[in-house]
DNA sequence: TGCCATCGTCGATGCGCTTCGACACCGACG
DNA sequence: CGTCGGTGTCGAAGCGCATCGACGATGGCA
């Protein structure tokens, strides 16, 4: 292994030297910079990282936790942590992976280990059980998702609140009176999932303010559960004219399920998705969606991270704005 | 921070009983163990990872390099990073992200900073500009997929040649006489991914020795490239009574598409894919497929790790077996 | 010419842990 | 009773680095 030593031999200078050259903590002469980079890269020289953590107290490394469950849209949390372990590298940082699974004990666990520098923590609940002891670990935390009570932690997240009403508004807009939103699996809502419950809310408010009749169903992944779903809004208001989806996996059945009722979008049903772009242009009948900025959400996750490492102390509390963008899926109902 | 001197002193011993109590590599009385393990837990301590990593050459961290392009199915990236993840913290170790866009050079940090222990590289192409680099490294890499010349490295991945030709046993014992294969985006056979090729050998052997009429396209995802394919392999083989696809992401849309073109699955065509089972249960009509067993897979890479990590030097080149299950989207052609 | 301030470099120290050799103690055996 | 082997514990060294105080050199100014 080459060691900072075998650097400064080859450089001709005092491995504190070669230090100060990499840190920049101290000002040092052009000459002896380039001598010591010349040998660094002629060695290639890697700082050893535990005697880094070891001296310095900095890992230079980014705690992920992320939920492993498949009720979850795997692709959204995907693009999250694609975009998050990108942002990291480009503060010179690395991210290691931990499941919610593990509970908050791994929360602990890492923290004291100092294992990483600071924690992003995924699939936030509304009364989530970990805040507490976030809160209580003194690293740096970022929520993804904004629980009741964030009590000083920091949280960045799509702003569902204006999601749903959004999705509403645009209906409404359309000349639309009946709507129905198609949500996440009862476990999401069970769990108190921070996104959900707050997507219901800003859903509910817009309808009761814009004089829309508006039910909501929490729906399972399956074929079944949406074609049953569908049974059960329709019975219940064969007037419905609108739907909201905010489950993205029923998406395909769902679509299927409505040609095979002979039901055609959006001339007869108006749907409005909230996934993914990408997503939304996939399908046969582009759909017009509110999008889930996933990518923006892990690089702002990262960016205020790196902004409580660099001694900026006060939390801040993030919410984007929601994008809708009108395609084939939305239209104004027949008279 | 508690310390290992901390708990030494609250037990009374020296630092490095300590030490022997928690690695286990000394003998230590059951009378001392237990007094230990008591400070241990009141005081709440965990070694510090930078100062241990430094002390014994080991970090207890698994890097894994993931693929972050769009043109992969990210499902199949995420369960298997799911699984990854698990199985490493089932041996006491944590999971580093890497990805690939950041080539060979963060392979090669990550080995000299002493970050990880060990390497696991996913979506490996068949010259893998990687491998040679890999090797020289000295850390143990278990590749996921299979490169032309592993020349040393562990290798796990699904038998994808088989899986090939087990789509097609499966078509022609059904009687089919005339099939194709929808592969993926034409960029990932340009890159020479390692299992686009061999599926697509596999699937070419089977139809030579089957004596079935074998036909193979490339298709990116949007629905304008999966018609397009549709309405070129028709043109070309009017006959074509069966399809395999090994995309994904085409799946909705190729369904849909078959169905626009009056085409019923599995009376007209029949449909196999080679997707998560899950995938396949989703879609009306249930798919029959060839599972990607990527928990199994994930689960495996990591014990092969752990088993080099252990000592066991020699590589192993596994390869699972493929598991077609029959559904909904496979018949006997009409006479 | 002599003094002081500034800049650039060095040496020493310690971060928390593992590990090695040393050693004290105990029971067994001749 | 003396010796020997084994068991359990200890103390010290060192892993590779960051950081602090110190110090020599250089240049400006009187």
């Amino acid at each position: 292994m080459v060691t900072i030593n075998d650097v400064a031999n080859a450089a001709g200078v005092a491995p504190s030297t070669v230090s100060y050259v990499i840190s920049g903590k101290r000002s040092i002469s052009p000459k002896t910079r380039r001598l010591v980079e010349d040998s660094i890269r002629k060695l290639g020289y890697h700082p050893h990282a535990g005697a880094r953590a070891l001296a310095s107290s900095k890992t230079n490394v980014l705690a992920l936790v992320v939920p492993l469950r498949t009720d979850l849209n795997v692709a959204v949390v995907m693009e999250f942590v694609a975009s998050a372990v990108t942002a990291a590298r480009a503060h010179d940082h690395d991210l290691l992976l931990l499941t919610k699974d593990e509970g908050p004990a791994a929360l602990q666990r890492v923290a004291s280990s100092a294992i990483a520098d600071a924690l992003m923590v995924m699939d936030v609940e509304t009364a989530d059980p970990r805040v507490p002891m976030l809160l209580a670990l003194d690293l740096p935390v970022v929520l993804i998702g904004v629980p009741d009570h964030p009590a000083g932690l920091s949280c960045v997240d799509l702003d569902f609140t204006a999601a749903g009403s959004a999705c509403v508004a645009h209906l409404a807009d359309l000349g639309h009176r009946s709507i129905a939103l198609i949500g996440p699996s009862p476990a999401v809502y069970r769990r108190g999932t921070s996104y959900a419950t707050r997507f219901l809310r800003g859903f509910d408010e817009a309808a009761k303010s814009r004089d829309v009749r508006a039910a909501s169903r929490s729906c399972a992944h399956s074929y079944e559960a949406v074609s049953a779903c569908l049974d059960d809004l329709l019975a219940t208001d064969p007037g419905l004219t609108g739907l909201v989806v905010h489950n993205e996996a029923v998406l395909p059945g769902l679509l299927s399920d409505l040609r095979h009722r002979g039901l055609r979008v959006p001339e007869d049903i108006s749907v409005i998705a909230v996934c993914p772009d990408s997503m939304a242009e996939q399908h046969v009948v582009a759909l017009t969606n509110v999008a889930i900025p996933a990518e923006e959400v892990g690089t702002q996750a990262v960016e205020m991270t790196m902004r409580r490492l660099a001694g900026h102390t006060t939390p801040e509390v993030r919410l984007l704005g929601p994008r809708l963008t009108r395609r084939e899926s939305t239209a104004s109902p027949r008279a």
